[in-house]
DNA sequence: ACAAAAGTGTTCGATATACACCCATGT
DNA sequence: ACATGGGTGTATATCGAACACTTTTGT
């Protein structure tokens, strides 16, 4: 009677015009050293968000994460240590923040979803179930935003959603669209590095959180 | 070490043109002969999945049945037991199938959702949050099929339709978008209890299989 | 001057919405 | 005959998809 209950947190980030998931090399046992999604046991004093909020924290140091229940994997095999039931979440971290997570010696690293090495347990399929569910809400919402700094360009808003849903996108259509959602704010700023500067934008924080779904935590 | 794990479940069905939860009379403390969605501690050699197909299969003694993992909720003070996580799944039972689920003597019983009785634990946001996902997926999806008996007119599947995102439907629209999901196969049996006799409709298998949603299990 | 990315509108097809009357049957 | 729910089509608005050229800068 009782059961170990696990969070397991899929981090996304888009660097180098892929989409990337937060590998780290198991210090525990079972699979000691082998590569797999952090994964926390929770303890009792803390709630399932708590758990993997802390988790995220530990691993990033970021804040102003997108963080959002996944799934719950209870397969009775999936874990040789016994019954472990696991929460699974996926967070998005924006491409800054995500250079700045230090490999830290430990062989942990970003790997790109289109090559994963082999996980431990059944992380590839929770790992391609969140991969599937960023796809879609990416088709209807406007989530997308949290994989970028805070100020961005249009072009980078784009490349993030062509990244993603692994398709080219129209230009004027992908701007008209973004457009109508009514959630950008074009700033007096513009970047410079390219040829033509480009404007940056920022989300309209009211907005936002009036599209944010129930489920989605904002720590901030 | 080591966490109770339950799995609890929102049975709906539709009745007298109102949604319905099925909810027991807990004869377990905490809150012992409380109303409740069914609960199930769930035991370590089965998954989320058998477990929660087991509870409905013991309260409804149903087949066929629409179960779906909702969420899983794990607040620290959710029960007073101490820490227990739940599973929440919601099922969709159809009308004929719900009918016949007993009320056993026990205080068990078909409630409509527009008038809860309180509930225990965080139960109510847990009907609630079914609920919400329910008419989500009725607007986008042929969900709805599952509340009803196999053979059924297209009055009936539009009542449900209404019934369940509380608003009225035009009826030429209504069918012309049925039509075009391609997803019913017209009977040559009608329903003679009207006035004018009404066709009956079945769900293509096939085209069933094919729009289901990664998560939705089909039992059988 | 030229290369490179930024920026900008219109047309067209598909899909969703609004809307009203005739039909087949039981009483 | 009439009351009841079953059944049907068209016009309009809205949304998504296709499509090409000009602008601004750095070199």
């Amino acid at each position: 009677m009782g059961i170990q209950v696990t969070v397991d947190l899929v981090i996304f980030s888009v660097q180098e015009s892929a989409l990337k998931v937060w590998l780290v090399k198991r210090d525990n046992r079972p699979f000691k050293g082998h590569l797999a999604i952090p994964e926390r046991v929770i303890n009792k004093n803390e709630s399932l968000d708590q758990a993997a909020l802390r988790e995220l924290k530990e691993e990033t140091r970021a804040r102003q994460v997108y963080l959002e229940q996944l799934y719950s994997f209870g397969d009775r095999k999936r874990d040789p240590r016994g019954r472990v039931v696991t929460v699974a979440y996926y967070a998005l971290l924006p491409g800054d923040q995500a250079k700045r997570v230090s490999p830290n010696g430990s062989g942990a690293a970003w790997r790109s979803v289109d090559a994963l090495p082999p996980l431990v347990f059944d992380q590839k399929r929770i790992v391609n179930y969140a991969v599937e569910r960023l796809r879609t809400k990416l088709e209807y919402t406007t989530a997308g935003f949290q994989l970028l700094p805070r100020k961005f360009t249009l072009s980078e808003l784009q490349a993030v959603y062509e990244t993603i849903l692994g398709k080219k996108l129209d230009k004027r259509n992908f701007r008209k669209k973004m457009d109508l959602l009514g959630v950008l704010k074009p700033l007096r700023e513009w970047r410079r590095t390219g040829r033509k500067p480009a404007r940056l934008y920022m989300f309209k924080g009211k907005k936002f959180e009036r599209l944010k779904d129930k489920g989605i935590l904002f720590p901030f």
